[in-house]
DNA sequence: GTCTATATTTAGATAGAC
DNA sequence: GTCTATCTAAATATAGAC
């Protein structure tokens, strides 16, 4: 039994098995996207990824070199989603309303136990990401698009023009990984939607009466 | 050689050591606290402990059981620290104030590389603490005497009354352990007190313009 | 009670069969 | 490329001398 030609057979065959690694590699990325929305990077194992996907765990090796190196990778993913929501939103929306928009979507990924869009105070994964040229590339980029948009709200009158613009990302930042949310869902007391809209309410309004 | 009389060699000696080992349990818990101020629980290991206060590890587990004992006791002393400071506060200070206090003396501690009030989003630490009644007794007594102040704001038209108390205790536990914090320090651009103040701003009066 | 040296456990990473 | 079995490093905790 001599092979077939090359060309009749193999051509679909590596499309598909490309595609199941290109499946597979996506689905690890998802649990690891989910399993950082559970747990501290420090606290999810490579095991619990393996057991997460249904594979061993020295098969994710073939796809990812490291831990460092999945988790990098999921978080550019993250970057590179929030951009692509972003874009999504109409030219003409005013520059007040894309900011609730992007608290909104992260927030919501927050509640849907994904991972959260930047990591916590000391998470061991902030100096890896930091060390990260692609991460940097897409954070920067989120900044400068933030950063335009909060300026044009103040111009606007709409943010308080008295308050520095890092202050305004870092504080929109922080609220993307707010343990006040957690502290709200587990308490039990108000739905998904009821607590998305009470932080954004707290972030722009603050707690004293208007 | 013939040993001394105890009554007369002992009764000092014995408080001496007495106070050499409280000294050394002060340090160690104080050890503990900055070193949770700079890294997670979770990255905080017994040896950093032992080399902050300069004794051997082995010496640590004669005070404290176990690293989730230490840290444990060193979030009860935390605790106990904060409600000494808001004893200390004139009682006819207005609610709000205090609550600004509240916020200020946890920012305080923050900047100056002191645990956090509260552990984060999704620190290992959470479990543990949860487990133990001191530190559930504590944190309670906190958030009525938090709980209280808000109301009091809430009814004298300060701290807006459209917000369910939970949310505005959560959300001055969660800017209690806020990173953006730690991203403005980092950045350099601002002093310790300046941050304080921009925090607390952000907190209370909100993102928008008033 | 403090130290040195060590046991134990866990998790990141790899070797080698298929 | 995926699996089972294993190596290695690090961190919690302890044993035993002094």
């Amino acid at each position: 039994m001599h092979k077939m030609p090359a060309m009749l057979t193999v051509p679909p065959k590596v499309s598909f098995k490309a595609q199941m690694y290109q499946a597979r590699e996506a689905a690890i990325l998802a649990s690891a996207c989910r399993l950082l929305g559970e747990k501290a990077f420090d606290l999810m194992t490579m095991d619990d990824v393996a057991n997460a996907v249904g594979i061993a765990k020295a098969s994710l090796y073939k796809h990812f070199g490291s831990k460092e190196a999945l988790c990098t990778a999921a978080m550019v993913q993250m970057l590179g989603r929030v951009q692509t929501y972003l874009a999504s939103l109409p030219a003409q929306t005013p520059a007040l309303e894309k900011l609730h928009a992007l608290l909104r979507w992260s927030l919501e990924q927050l509640l849907g136990n994904q991972m959260p869009l930047l990591p916590g105070r000391h998470s061991g994964l902030r100096a890896v990401l930091m060390a990260n040229q692609d991460y940097r590339a897409g954070l920067r980029a989120l900044s400068e698009q933030i950063g335009a948009w909060i300026t044009e709200a103040q111009a606007q009158g709409l943010i308080d023009p008295g308050l520095p613009l890092v202050v305004v990302q870092y504080t929109l930042y922080a609220r993307a990984c707010d343990p006040a949310l957690c502290l709200l869902k587990e308490g039990g007391q108000y739905s998904d939607a009821e607590i998305v809209e009470l932080v954004l309410r707290t972030c722009f309004d603050g707690l004293v009466a208007r």
